[in-house]
DNA sequence: TGCGATTGGTAAGCTAGCTTACTTTTTCGT
DNA sequence: ACGAAAAAGTAAGCTAGCTTACCAATCGCA
């Protein structure tokens, strides 16, 4: 009489994993850095910031995938809290341009062996053609919603 | 000059990946269902009570991994706009039980029908060996960060 | 050259997650 | 049988995402 039978299974299907595995290993990377006093969310930040020195945050949002009220807030703490500068765009009145603070760039080198450290854990145990393997088939999947997504906003995407 | 070049190639590692399929997978998902009006975490939060009915708000947090704070704020929405309802516990003056509403009972044949197309549409062009290895290995992975977390939190894990 | 459209950024207000701290009720060991 | 510990739920206040709406600066074309 178990109530789920009329449900399809679900705990095994692909987007209910990876959103386990998504979660796991934002809980498990945030108890690494904890002592670093950054979020995930703003290590992601900085991490892009450190590969465009200079972008604007219209920019940032385009690469991270977010909207740009959501990289202004980030930018907002961040600069509060000293770990990047803003200084204006010196051809464009409206915009600034980003950096990192010094203490934001030696911190990015510490964080990201952190993050190689944590890939490797979780990776353990799979052969090195397995994770070819993976990698490869978790592209074609991001290329076909990739393309759902295209087809779906034909109109008017407005990043 | 590419200032990225520093940085350890990150675009295609599989946290990335998995994290951009995670978003693209839950942004169609949403724009599928948004006529019905109600949000992916809201869905996900009726089709574990429609596996387990009459379960508590603690029940939930733990089977959905999250918080209880969470689960009784999103509880409060869905009441609100009339998705569960909250029947005292006969045996327990701390508790509630959850139930669907009739029109959630309704609904949540629908979403489950979008969320298997959704499944079938960006998994088009792989074949069914390597939607096994996949998943085997997602698993795999799974398990690797679920023995992290024990490691890390053999001392009072507080869900 | 000037004006309409586009673009960079912010504001307000929402959902949804978290931690920490609390109240009330139940459970369980002595 | 009673008192301490555990458990169910909520409150407050944070991060972080979103949409919609809005300024102000810049661009581009007629």
């Amino acid at each position: 009489m178990n109530p789920s039978q009329s449900l399809p299974d679900f705990e095994r299907t692909l987007g209910f994993v990876m959103s386990d595995i998504t979660r796991l290993s934002r809980q498990e990377f945030d108890r690494r850095v904890r002592r670093f006093r950054v979020t995930r969310a703003q290590w992601l930040f900085l991490y892009y910031v450190a590969r465009t020195p200079g972008c604007t945050q219209a920019e940032l949002a385009e690469a991270m995938q977010l909207q740009k009220i959501t990289v202004g807030r980030q930018a907002t703490r961040l600069l509060r809290t000293g770990w990047i500068v803003r200084r204006d765009h010196a051809a464009d009145g409206r915009a600034y341009r980003l950096q990192l603070s010094p203490k934001a760039t030696r911190l990015i080198g510490r964080l990201s062996a952190v993050a190689t450290r944590l890939r490797e854990d979780y990776l353990r145990g799979l052969p090195p053609a397995r994770r070819q393997a993976l990698i490869d088939d978790l592209l074609h999947i991001k290329a076909n919603l990739l393309r759902l997504e295209s087809a779906a906003t034909k109109t008017s995407r407005v990043q």
